[in-house]
DNA sequence: AACATAGGCAACCGCCATTAT
DNA sequence: TATAATGGCGGTTGCCTATGT
């Protein structure tokens, strides 16, 4: 037999033994058995019996361990991977999705069909970075936008300009070019949001009405939920509390600060931004479900500079809070429009 | 043509999270 | 509750090829 043969024997073995008694391989975390309803938990004799027999019968195999295995089939082996080249898109893609992800391959990944989140780091480290390092320290000084990035990495002019690993890596970290100096641009500023003081929103928000909830005998509690939507289509809510969301990714590179500047922090800065902003009315706390809840939001669309490319944000922060009140009160949703205040 | 170095890619390393025992 | 085993994943390395000088 073949070593060719002899290593596919051990990893269908392997794979084999992992359908049939995952849990003899996994002490660990077995998330993927259990939702294919495989067996779990200790081995019966039976099953002993059944793996001796197969060692016996195929032997030991290769001296691969099953990290090893593991990770030559999700990046090699697996049928549903896809071979060639990036196409143009997926290059867009991945440039798009790494500027709001920063370096989460697996994440990214996820965003693309039959490629696996190794081979797009490799594809990032080895050529995306360095195309974009000389896109961004070209001559022109202009703003460009990602579409513009993929298409110049798609001329496949590889190696007109070497630029080394070390040098490419200066540019790329997982904020996604932290180090690079956007252009002299000014950011839009934005309004403050609506505060509530006592239960009741700032009165100085326009035309809005005042918020007063009902039956509330002490302070109420809010979630802070931030919602981000953004030309690449992404949208949805994060709770500060909620580590668990994809959608923090944007906060973590984009913020307004206090005076309502959009700038650079990273989660904690927004935090305890907002906890200034709204001290004394603000804890946090998990959900209440024998409470009924109201919500508070408001939103805001400005276009910023990022300092990758020009984005336009759609911000929305609500406040939910929870309060035994009655059956069919009204949710009020302040809409921050533009220029509003 | 020879050498040095960048490019490309697969695989390994090490840390952390998760879960069974 | 502590520990061990394992998976997931980002960072890094090593090796072969391609290209520039």
């Amino acid at each position: 037999m073949s070593y060719f043969f002899l290593y596919l024997s051990l990893l269908y073995f392997i794979l084999g033994m992992r359908l049939c008694f995952p849990a003899s391989f996994e002490m660990g975390r077995a998330p993927c058995c259990e939702k294919v309803g495989l067996k779990r938990g200790r081995w019966t004799a039976e099953e002993d019996d059944t793996l001796i027999k197969y060692i016996k019968a195929n032997g030991e195999g290769l001296l691969r361990c099953g990290k090893s295995c593991r990770l030559r089939w999700i990046n090699y082996l697996r049928g549903d991977l896809k071979r060639g080249n990036m196409t143009l898109e997926e290059d867009e893609l991945i440039v798009k999705l790494h500027k709001s992800f920063g370096n989460r391959w697996s994440m990214i990944a996820s965003h693309l069909p039959g490629r696996t989140d190794n081979e797009i780091k490799n594809y990032w480290n080895s050529r995306l970075s360095r195309q974009i390092y000389r896109f961004f320290t070209g001559k022109t000084g202009e703003t460009q936008s990602s579409t513009d990035v993929a298409i110049l990495v798609n001329q496949k002019t590889q190696r007109v300009g070497r630029v080394s690993r070390n040098v490419a890596k200066k540019y790329n970290n997982d904020k996604g070019f932290k180090n690079y100096k956007p252009p002299d641009v000014p950011v839009t500023k934005l309004s403050s949001p609506p505060i509530p003081v006592n239960n009741q929103v700032d009165p100085n928000i326009g035309d809005c009405s005042t918020f007063v909830p009902k039956n509330v005998d002490e302070s109420p509690v809010y979630d802070i939920n931030i919602g981000v939507s953004d030309e690449f289509g992404f949208s949805g809510l994060r709770s500060l509390d909620d580590e668990a969301m994809d959608i923090g990714y944007f906060l973590e590179s984009e913020a307004m600060d206090s005076s309502g500047v959009l700038s650079i922090r990273d989660e904690d800065q927004i935090e305890q931004m907002l906890a200034e902003t709204y001290a004394g009315n603000l804890k946090y706390s998990e959900r209440n479900v024998d409470e009924r809840e109201y919500d508070l939001s408001f939103s805001s669309s400005k276009t910023i500079c990022s300092g990758f490319n020009d984005v336009e944000w759609d911000m929305e922060v609500g406040f939910t809070g929870f309060e035994p009140c009655d059956e069919g009160d009204d949710m009020l949703v302040w809409l921050w429009e533009d220029g509003n205040p």
